[in-house]
Order: C-alpha cells, then structure tokens, then sequence
DNA sequence: CCGATGCTTCGGTGCCCGCCGAAGGATGGC
DNA sequence: GCCATCCTTCGGCGGGCACCGAAGCATCGG
C-alpha cells in the first residue's frame, strides 16, 4: 500500500553504498571526474590493497561506479552525471556541519586555498572561479537564477557566439544548480557547465594544477573571460 | 589535501541514516509531508515500538526529522524541504529498477492507481496530476524546461493573475525539477510547485483522499484547471 | 623466461547495530 | 487516584560487514 514494498529496500541497499568511510572517500575523490586506478585510491583512503577491492565491487555491482580494465590496472570513474550529482548533493548537505567543524583547524592551507579559488566539480567549474563565472553570466542577463536555474536566449546565444556547442538533445538538464560547499552558494552544472568547463580547459583559460582536481587561471583565461563576460581577474586570485 | 578531512565521515554518517530499511521506509513515509505518531510509523514500518523509538532518536539527532511532542505523543516530520528533497533524488535513483521488478507484482492496485493519479510528494504535487500541471504550465510559457528549469515572466505573471502569492525572498528556488518515479519525468517542486499545492488543496481544486497521500481532483478543480490552464479532465482519470 | 607490480580471493577476527521483550516513566481519560 | 496508552531505556542476542594478511593470479618489464 505504501512504498514501503519495492522502494525502501533499494533506497536502503543505495544509501548503504555511501554508508561507509572509506567508499565516501572514494566517491568524493570521484567526484574530479577522473578515473582512478583501485591502488591509487586505497593509498588515498589509507586501507588496504584488498580491503579497497571489496569496496570497488559493491560500488561496481550498484552501479554507482563505471569499471574498465587496463592492463594490472582497474580503473574505476562515477558511472555517470546522475551519480555524481547524487554525492554532490549529498556532500553538499554535510557541508554545514562539516565546514564550521574544520574551518578553525585547516593544515595544509595551500592546496587548499588553491581548491578554494578554483577546482572541477565532476565535469564542471567550482570554487570562486565557478562562482565568479556564474555570476557573470547571471549579471549580464545570460543564466536566471530568480526564477529557477535556467540559461535565457541570451544565454544560448552567447554560448554559440564563444563556439561552445551545447548538445540539446541530452535528457540531462542544460544548466543546473551545483551547491559549492566552499563558497555556499550555487554555481553553474548540466550540460552547460560541463561544456564551458571543457571548454575553459580546452582553450588554455585554466590548466589543472598537480595530480588534484584544482585549477589555476592563466593569463590568457584571465583576458578571455575579462572580455567575454567582464570578470575581473583580480576576482579570481 | 583532500575531502578525507571532514566531509568524509559526514557523508558516510548521512547515508548511515537512510542505510536502514525500517528508516527509510519511515523517510518515505514521511515525504507525505505530514507528521506521523512514533507508533504509526513502528505499525507501518512492522517492528516494536522501542525498535522504532531507537530510529526516530538517530533520525532526529542527525537532522533529518523534527519532531513535536504533544501529550504522550511524538510527532515526527521531515526536518525541511532540503531533506524532502534529499530523500526524493535518492528515492529516484532507486526507481529505474525498483519499478520494473515491483511492476508484474502489483496486488494493492486500487490505493496504487489513485497514488498514480495524483498524489502529494512532500509539499508539492505529484502523479499524473502533477505531470499535467507542469506539462500544460510549459506548453503555455509559463515554465520553461528546456534550457533548465525555471518560471518565464509570463509564469510569474499567472501565479499572480491565479491569486498564489510567491515567496520571492525563500533561498529556496521558486522553480525545481522533482522526479516522480511512477511517471519517470520530472514534476513542478520548489516554491512555486509547493504554493501551488497549497492553493490546490485550499482552493478546493482537490482533495486528500484517506490517509495516504493520495488526492483526487474534485468537479470544481477540473473546472479550474481547465480554465486556467486548459487541462483536459479526462486525462487526470 | 623471471621477478616485480597490481589486483583479487579467502579465512579469520572483531565491532557495530538492528531487533526484541521486559520494565519503567509520562500523560490523559475516567 | 487508578488504569490504559504511548513512548523510552536497558540487556541480550544475532547477523552483517569492514578490516587485515597471506596466498594466488594476471600483466608488464627486463
């Protein structure tokens, strides 16, 4: 009569996936949208080569994880946008708590500081430089945030303009709100936020920085977005 | 360096919460919106009252519920609509196979078609009524969905014309996509979708049927809804 | 080929937690 | 005041699962 018979029991047996230290480990370091090999995230997640290979299995089998196999290596990924976007949102609900908890006792401030400025979220921008951008094209009347989450006309005409071609035919949403759990605010994701990231990364705006998923502006970006959308570089520093 | 430090072990102790078929199954109960009695919730959920009693103290202590105490009553409902949210997403990931494999064994089909037909899911409007209602405010302009998901000026301007007065100042977003996992398309939440429910019920437009969340469109309401937005009754039967 | 590397499988151990029933407040009705 | 109802606390039980180390299997490099 309820939901409870069929419902329940799968949204138990998924919550359970996440329900772990270690494989929440893992999906947040996912999460940069890479693929990792199993020896690179049990290093991360501080457990055992073996131990790890468990976790991959169950996050394989529920289907939150896509596997392929390369030579010795098993390189694992999230499955897919909606998955990413599922930990995303519930990252982003820890975050509160968390924060507030760990803002007083931050250690290795530099590599964090340079996720704080700019870094990928799965496949789009985040931090200030994700920010900064959502707000510049909110400011210049090319993305609506007041009544929901939308690109304008405006909007798709100046994604055409800069060449970024979005792919209209996908059933994920074009644009979407992303909660930044640094900045607390939403920035740009959907299938526009994954093609102005790779674009970005593509046309030399930004560049990764080490083997992390933070990202550094160049002084070409810096122009660029200065002149296609009236950011201040001094924003992004 | 990493998430590692802080966000982890917060997400692992979310996803713990729901990681429980008796708790989330009270969690879905709860997407009605409405509060439930510790008690209804131990019956509906089939284990003892102190089993349950144990769940609602983990669940309130983790943020997910807010409870009431009346009398020698224990009212429970979801903390927010952030939460009701949180739950609903996870609840549709699950649905894709949940729903294939509950399908050929439906037996309760009665209270099950009515659900299809229209329904409450949390504050908003679900079911093939709330289908209708997003579908007829897209083809008329007032929604737009194809960029993302947002009210157009016109849409502001019937909820205005209608007499449903939008917050404006919530930090909640007017307009949000909800997936509904009988129809497997996205449905009308947020502030607009929740004051439109409101104005439904109050209105007399529908009415809860039982218990349940189930709600049938009244004579009236057809009327209504085909005025203002020209659904045709038939297609909510 | 042969050793090094990466991953997996398999016991074994220990902890966590969901469950119940019994007993103990607390509240409301009579 | 007394009993019924609702909820909570407390032992105790049992199952599930995260962890490790050792052994085994594939792959790659010399």
């Amino acid at each position: 009569m309820t939901d409870r018979d069929g419902t329940a029991p799968g949204l138990a047996r998924l919550a359970g996936l996440i329900a772990d230290e270690t494989r929440a480990t893992c999906l947040l370091a996912l999460l940069d949208g890479r693929a990792w090999t199993a020896g690179e995230l049990a290093r991360h997640a501080g457990v055992a080569p073996s131990t790890l290979s468990e976790h991959l299995g169950r996050l394989v089998a529920g289907g939150l994880l896509a596997e392929e196999r390369q030579g010795r290596h098993r390189y694992v990924r999230l499955a897919d946008a909606r998955i990413a976007h599922l930990v995303e949102d519930l990252a982003g609900q820890v975050a509160p708590q968390a924060a507030a908890r760990r803002a007083p006792t931050l250690g290795a401030s530099g590599a964090r500081s340079a996720m704080a400025r700019g870094r990928t979220c799965y496949d789009h921008l985040a931090g200030r430089l994700g920010i900064a951008l959502t707000d510049a094209l909110t400011g210049r009347g090319l993305l609506r945030q007041d009544t929901g989450f939308a690109l304008t006309d405006a909007g798709l005409g100046w994604f055409d303009d800069v060449g970024i071609r979005l792919d209209r035919t996908s059933r994920r949403p074009l644009a979407r709100p992303c909660l930044d759990w640094t900045e607390r605010r939403p920035h740009l994701a959907g299938v526009a936020g994954a093609a102005l990231c790779r674009h970005a990364l593509d046309a030399g705006w930004c560049v990764r920085i080490g083997s992390q998923r933070a990202v550094k502006v160049t002084p070409e970006g810096e122009r660029a977005l200065s002149e296609a959308l009236g950011i201040d570089p001094a924003a992004l520093r």
